[in-house]
DNA sequence: ACATTTAATATGTCATACATATAACAATAT
DNA sequence: ATATTGTTATATGTATGACATATTAAATGT
């Protein structure tokens, strides 16, 4: 139950009806990707509001990448990226630090879990780019350049994983994991030590040892 | 770098523009919930555009949480709920299989990686209560009974966790979970086998065992 | 039959007017 | 003097009408 859900009703803008009363529709009437939908006129008249009105609530389901429009053919309902706007969101000062630490903590835990994927899914030569990232890793002193082969060698291990959608979900939540770093609990410091082993005993536990070893 | 951010520049509608042009400038001036923002009729004029064109994205603002306007009072930035609109874009109507079928694995990847909060905070009480619900399904032979309590059981899993960022994520990833369910890949179904053994092992494993076991 | 022009149409943008809620202040009554 | 009430100014909320723009479809001419 989003805390949405909830706005005291009267404090409903009127364009905030709208908007829930669009999606309503399009559910029950099983509009899918592709299909056309009434045109702004039409649904302004059959809702007994004004043009302005439904398009400011179009408006925000153009954003969510719900609905396209297109000068003359009418609005068709799209496939939204279901990730593509948690960016706006995902901002330091906007989030409170519980909230934070909540997400740092999520995204300890995704990593744990992908641990199983990679056991799965790995390759010969996805474990050969590995090893090229952790060796130049141990060959440079630069610490940018350290921060660089990390980055790339935490990317190879999504991208092992095969699913593209934790990876991206990992990244979106790196705004914060930047951020955040400080203030943590001795729970949250434990899983982190625990993440921090190096790079080389990962790859060799990968290579050679179990999923209960990686984690 | 997310989808949305690479719309070719010239399909950009104005609205879009001018919500980039003032998420950016929110960034920069370092807004923070509580901070008033300019009233819409300075921005418009500074913008050189329409008060409509304006409040079209202040609406899709309003809609993410991240402003609130009152009248005569003018507008603030607020806290953002990072989950809350989720849900309007996780319809099984509106993604494609691939995406759901990352998305469901990511439940399950989340499901293993929580198993670490479990055994560093579970307490007397919460075993207690999970004993109970095991107990009253273990009772029953109803069907939609069994559900119940397996919802129960699942949602005391997360309470135990203390992370209701998490539980919250699960939640709003049960459409697609509901949905999928059929077209598993082998891995997926492996996976769903490993997660799938009885609670009352998973509890026995929880009171005595260690992380590994559980998983 | 084909190419070009014209008209019709739905969305995109703008300007304006009015409604509504609120804050600040003034006026009044006790 | 304090509290209540009324007035006014202000910023957002909503509605309306106009025009721009792109695209489809029909009409026209050769």
């Amino acid at each position: 139950m989003p805390i949405t859900r909830l706005n005291p009703a009267s404090a409903l803008s009127q364009v905030d009806k709208i908007e829930r009363q669009l999606q309503e529709f399009f559910r029950n009437e099983n509009f899918e990707p592709g299909d056309a939908i009434p045109k702004e006129m039409d649904l302004a008249e059959a809702m007994g509001v004004s043009r302005t009105a439904i398009r400011e609530a179009i408006s925000r389901f153009r954003m969510l990448g719900i609905i396209e429009s297109r000068k003359n053919r009418g609005m068709i309902i799209t496939r939204p990226d279901f990730l593509g706007n948690m960016h706006r969101v995902m901002d330091p000062k906007l989030l409170d630090g519980e909230t934070m630490k909540e997400i740092f903590e999520m995204r300890l835990v995704i990593e744990i879990g992908i641990g199983y994927l990679l056991f799965l899914r790995k390759t010969a030569e996805s474990l050969l780019k590995l090893e090229e990232i952790v060796l130049n890793e141990e060959k440079t002193n630069n610490r940018i350049d350290r921060l660089k082969y990390d980055v790339e060698f935490h990317s190879m291990l999504y991208k092992i994983s095969g699913n593209k959608t934790i990876l991206r979900f990992q990244k979106m939540l790196l705004p914060i994991f930047d951020y955040v770093d400080s203030g943590l609990s001795s729970t949250q410091r434990n899983m982190k030590k625990a993440g921090s082993i190096s790079h080389r005993d990962l790859l060799d536990e990968l290579r050679t040892g179990s999923p209960e070893g990686f984690r």
